[in-house]
RNA sequence: GCUCAAGUGGUGGAAUUGGUAGACACGUUGGAUUCAAAAUCCAAUGUCGCAAGACGUGCGGGUUCGAUUCCCGCCUUGAGUACCA
């Protein structure tokens, strides 16, 4: 009996779907385990070998847990709003809804080719009403919730009003907008209800706001700041601009200091906690204010350096500052105004990639220095930003480069304040050697010390107070898209109102096309039947708005992040229609135990997940405050693209040559591709082609004097190319018609393209489908080599020359077990060699899977099977729990060979092997050493050996020793862990 | 610039509470089997050297009986982030 793969794979498959094996249960007397995988965007390509790389190692882990015991909650859904259906929809008229369902059965036929132990009966699709029904939801809770800084959490809004309907805004302390004007109770219960909601809407965690926005023209929406990579959008890199505009937005900002916290309790990696530090970025020091002098104004700035007050010789503010022009003096107005028009012009990406200009205006006025009293000059400067911090920095020179190097640009004094240090040509930054002088009171401290004096001199001056800055900005929450969830929200006189609960989902509507309205609304406004009926409870024609009973509804529409933040939780109680998931099921699953994805999510994702769990923890849906305990993240997967060289023939520049005679010489040239192997530099390459062309009468040896050939170099499929990198030239011919004519210049009779690592994409023509190889190999093997290929953090090509190797081991596996005659195995005991490597296998996979590295495993098993090869093992003692061993690697095969072994359950439901250190004790290792005379032995020895084993190892140990050295060993140390000293 | 991660044969990569560097696999070479090929099996394979041996984990130091592993200083690559006051 052949290991025939095929028939195995698509039997057991078929197995486990029709018996539901990996079907969750939420009421289990076991110990559960919540492994999620980020969940995909279903695109048109359809997966590539480096999709599944995440969802193998998941899978691994949670068919390990399942062999542990554990009631393992293992689910898959799709992502699938997205721009790619919106964009396809906008180009082809067809309904973006559509693509997404022909996208996700073609995502889905693949998925189940690999076997995966997925829990296909909680699926969730982002796009479906029964799921963003929920998201509507807590948006309506978010909208309906406020932040109370003294309890530290959200609250329902109510909890505000009856604030405010007791004591006004006075004694609240909320996270919200700034400039609120105070307010008394009575002031509160007389103003009219449309001033009431304007008020509210200033405290609401989702509220609407006109603010600056990175929008984007090209795709006609605004973009988060995550959305945007080096100052152009994330997808499809067009460019961005700012520009205000009236938004929702979500108030993350009042989670700032609780995410910061929050990330020392997650088992994640330290980078991409880093990342997050940073995104929040935190900084700690204080806010002074000065008085503008003659002038009635006040500029508010924040330092992370109190305690360099003294060293103030000016200040910047940013061009877009409140203050600029009230503070401009006349005879000033001119160059301001002209500094103004010039960095207007620059774009927000240009201000940022030229870092070295230094640029900045005078003001004409001066501020007072709050404790020296002094003159301080205020500038303009565009280094200043104005989104961060107050606008407005005092300028300390002699500790800040950015200031120094403007200081010394304008010649403005530079005032020393560090003790014996020199500051002439670039600024002390050292904030812990630092001695303060030159600063009155503050002379002799420590920055540490001056900061703690002088924040409190601030405060009894009233000038100023200890303060904390963050630079997480609320995130804009609207999208004007159309394939998104709508917002349950119609307006009424201007001001949003939420419609119940009772009413949702509130579906998306037909649009007879996806772009923006000739008005420049978004595509919902295209939308005949958009208006809703506050006595039917429905939505209704536009017609009949009447603003009485029927109202506009919402235009925008939630980002991709809004359904992605929560699906976590959806997955525990899929099908519920009452509650986003039933309480039961959220006090059962918690959260997830183990989350594997890439980490270019570390701040978009993750971040806003993280705050909506905090936010329902708040209000008390869910017990956990974090939704990820513990993450993995894969790398990526590249592709190895392929490049064939075309040469490209032109008349040399200058050349007296008649054009038309010239052109003609040209077209005359075919389409000519090199290989590789023929050329070493682009002059060779250019000789080459020449020679072939004169070789071939194509050309004159004259006409080499008018002519030049430059390479260009060109994707070829890579299916076309063989693992010795060469091209199949018939294949390539017939590929497009363009190359029907080509002519191929060879070296040694063969083709050898070039090759270059690159991201997998269809573009590039290097994308390697799964279906392919789990065709050829099966997915077994596909598995195992997909581990194989490396640690799974790493980035790595994909590389189909190793795939034989870990074939073979299937191969051999099989052979383990299957002779050509039926089974091998036997009832016989095993030897000592078998259960040796048994248990040395079971030790390290056991290590492996729990440190994730899943490539040393597959080495693990190769060397297994190869010594239970060798050792002629047949018994059925071994080569069960082998079998369970390599089940969550591979599994289809693992359960041929356990049903074969006559098990009639699934080896899903076997108890994982249980490692026993007795059998390993004679692989004790020895390394006797040498040192200071003395006779020094180490053991090397089984990691959980017990105590009686070990005491068994040395002084067998010590016998031989005496016989050999005839000295018996006098101290023994014996170490934790694998290694004991034996010091004679 | 800052933060994080990583540099090991021809290739992917093993090995870290410091203990025989190069497991396992690919590739290459030789052999067996075969009319032949594929498949399979066996052997060799870090570098230099006929050999004994010497040298070898990016570079330079250090700690140690012993360093791929720990410390200091560099170099290179990748990722993230950036006038953040």
């Amino acid at each position: 009996m052949n290991y025939d793969f095929n028939a195995i794979e698509s039997k057991w498959q078929a197995y486990w779907e029709q018996n539901q094996t990996f079907k969750a249960s939420n009421t289990s007397n076991k110990p559960k385990y919540y492994t999620l995988d980020m969940f995909p965007y279903p695109s048109g390509a359809g997966l590539h070998v480096g999709h599944p790389l995440g969802y193998i190692a998941s899978d691994i882990y949670a068919r390990y847990k399942r062999h542990q015991g554990f009631n393992v909650l293992h689910p898959q859904g799709y992502d699938s709003f997205g721009l790619p259906a919106e964009q396809y929809a906008i180009q082809t008229g067809q309904h973006p809804a559509l693509t997404t369902q022909t996208n996700i059965a073609r995502y889905r036929e693949q998925l189940d080719k690999i076997g995966f132990s997925f829990d296909w009966s909680r699926e969730v699709q982002t796009s479906s009403p029964e799921y963003y029904k929920w998201t509507q939801w807590i948006f309506g809770e978010l909208f309906n919730s406020w932040y109370n800084i003294d309890t530290n959490k959200a609250e329902a809004i109510d909890t505000l009003v009856a604030k405010f309907e007791t004591s006004g805004n006075t004694k609240v302390n909320a996270v919200c907008d700034e400039d609120i004007e105070v307010f008394s109770e009575i002031e509160w219960k007389v103003f009219p209800t449309k001033k009431q909601q304007e008020i509210l809407l200033q405290y609401r965690l989702a509220y609407l706001a006109e603010t600056e926005v990175n929008w984007c023209p090209v795709l006609g929406t605004v973009l988060a700041n995550d959305e945007i990579v080096n100052g152009v959008s994330e997808r499809g890199s067009h460019p961005v601009v700012r520009k205000k505009m009236t938004q929702w937005s979500m108030r993350i900002s009042a989670y700032a200091e609780r995410m910061l916290q929050g990330l020392q309790g997650l088992d994640w990696t330290e980078s991409i906690k880093e990342t997050q530090r940073n995104w929040i970025g935190k900084s700690v020091g204080a806010s002074v204010t000065f008085d503008v002098q003659d002038i009635d104004a006040k500029i508010e700035v924040f330092t992370t350096r109190p305690d360099t007050i003294f060293g103030v010789s000016f200040m910047t503010i940013a061009p877009e500052h409140p203050l600029v022009s009230k503070i401009t003096t006349p005879k000033n107005k001119e160059a301001v105004d002209a500094y103004l028009e010039a960095t207007a012009k620059r774009s927000e990406r240009e201000r940022m990639a030229d870092v070295k200009t230094i640029s900045g205006v005078f003001t004409g006025s001066y501020a007072e220095h709050p404790i020296s009293k002094k003159r301080i000059p205020i500038w303009i400067g565009d280094y200043v930003l104005a989104s961060y911090g107050t606008g407005a920095v005092m300028a300390v020179p002699c500790g800040d480069q950015r200031d120094h190097d403007f200081a010394t640009h304008f010649d403005i004094p530079i005032i020393n304040i560090f003790k014996d240090v020199d500051v002439t040509t670039e600024a002390y930054t050292d904030k812990v050697n630092a001695v303060i002088a030159n600063s009155d009171f503050l002379d002799g401290l420590s920055p540490k010390e001056a900061t703690k004096v002088l924040i409190k001199t601030l405060e009894s001056l009233g000038c100023g107070q200890g303060k904390t800055n963050y630079r997480l900005r609320d995130a804009v929450f609207s999208r004007q898209r159309y394939w998104g969830e709508p917002f349950p929200i119609y307006y009424v006189d201007g001001m949003p109102q939420l419609i119940n609960n009772k009413h949702l989902p509130i579906n998306l509507p037909e649009v007879e096309k996806y772009l923006p309205t000739e008005e420049g609304e978004p595509p919902l406004g295209r939308a005949t039947t958009w208006a809703w009926d506050i006595e039917n409870n429905e939505v209704v024609s536009n017609e009949k708005i009447n603003h009485s009973s029927v109202f506009p509804l919402e235009l925008n529409t939630m980002p991709g992040w809004a359904g992605s933040s929560w699906y976590l939780f959806r997955y525990m109680d899929a099908q519920n229609e009452t509650e986003f998931a039933s309480a039961e099921a959220l006090q059962y699953w918690k959260n997830v135990d183990l989350y594997v994805g890439g980490s270019e999510h570390g701040t978009g994702h993750l971040l806003y997940s993280r705050f909506w769990t905090k936010f329902l923890h708040d209000r008390g849906f869910l017990t956990v405050e974090e939704p990820f305990q513990k993450m993995i993240n894969q790398g990526m997967i590249l592709g190895t693209s392929a490049f064939v060289y075309k040469a490209l023939a032109f008349v040399k520049t200058g050349c007296s040559l008649d054009h038309s005679v010239a052109e003609d010489l040209t077209k005359k040239i075919p389409s000519i591709f090199v290989s590789k192997s023929a050329f070493t530099s682009d002059d060779e390459f250019e000789e080459v082609v020449l020679n072939y062309l004169i070789d071939n009468k194509i050309i004159s040896s004259l006409d080499t004097d008018i002519l030049t050939i430059a390479k260009s170099p060109i994707h070829s499929d890579v299916s076309f190319v063989n693992a010795s990198d060469e091209l199949d030239i018939v294949a390539f011919k017939n590929w497009r018609a363009d190359f029907k004519e080509a002519q191929f210049i060879l070296k040694d009779d063969k083709y050898i393209v070039g090759r270059e690592v690159e991201k997998m994409s269809k573009s590039k023509f290097n994308v390697v489908n799964p279906d392919d190889i789990c065709e050829q190999y099966g997915a077994d093997t596909l598995r195992l080599y997909e581990m194989f290929l490396g640690p799974l953090e790493q980035a790595k090509p994909w590389n189909t020359a190793g795939i034989t190797g870990v074939h073979n081991f299937l191969k051999k596996l099989w052979k383990l077990y299957m002779g050509e005659n039926g089974v091998k195995f036997t009832d016989a005991a095993p030897t000592k060699d078998n259960l040796k490597t048994l248990h040395k296998t079971i030790k390290k996979v056991v290590e492996d899977i729990e440190n994730f590295s899943f490539n040393t495993s597959v080495s693990t098993f190769m060397i297994a099977v190869n010594e239970l090869s060798a050792q002629k093992c047949t018994s059925k003692e071994i080569l069960q729990p082998l079998a369970i061993l390599i089940s969550p690697y591979a599994p289809h095969i693992s359960e041929e060979l356990w049903r074969l072994l006559g098990n009639t359950e699934s080896i899903s439901t076997a108890t994982f092997p249980i490692f026993e250190a007795s059998h390993l004790v004679e692989s004790a290792k020895e390394y006797p050493v040498s040192f200071n005379g003395k006779m020094r032995f180490k053991l090397e020895l089984p990691l959980d050996m017990s105590k009686d084993d070990i005491e068994k190892v040395v002084m067998a140990h010590e016998k031989t020793q005496k016989q050999l050295n005839g000295r018996t060993p006098k101290k023994v140390i014996i170490v934790p862990g694998k290694i004991i000293n034996i010091v004679g």
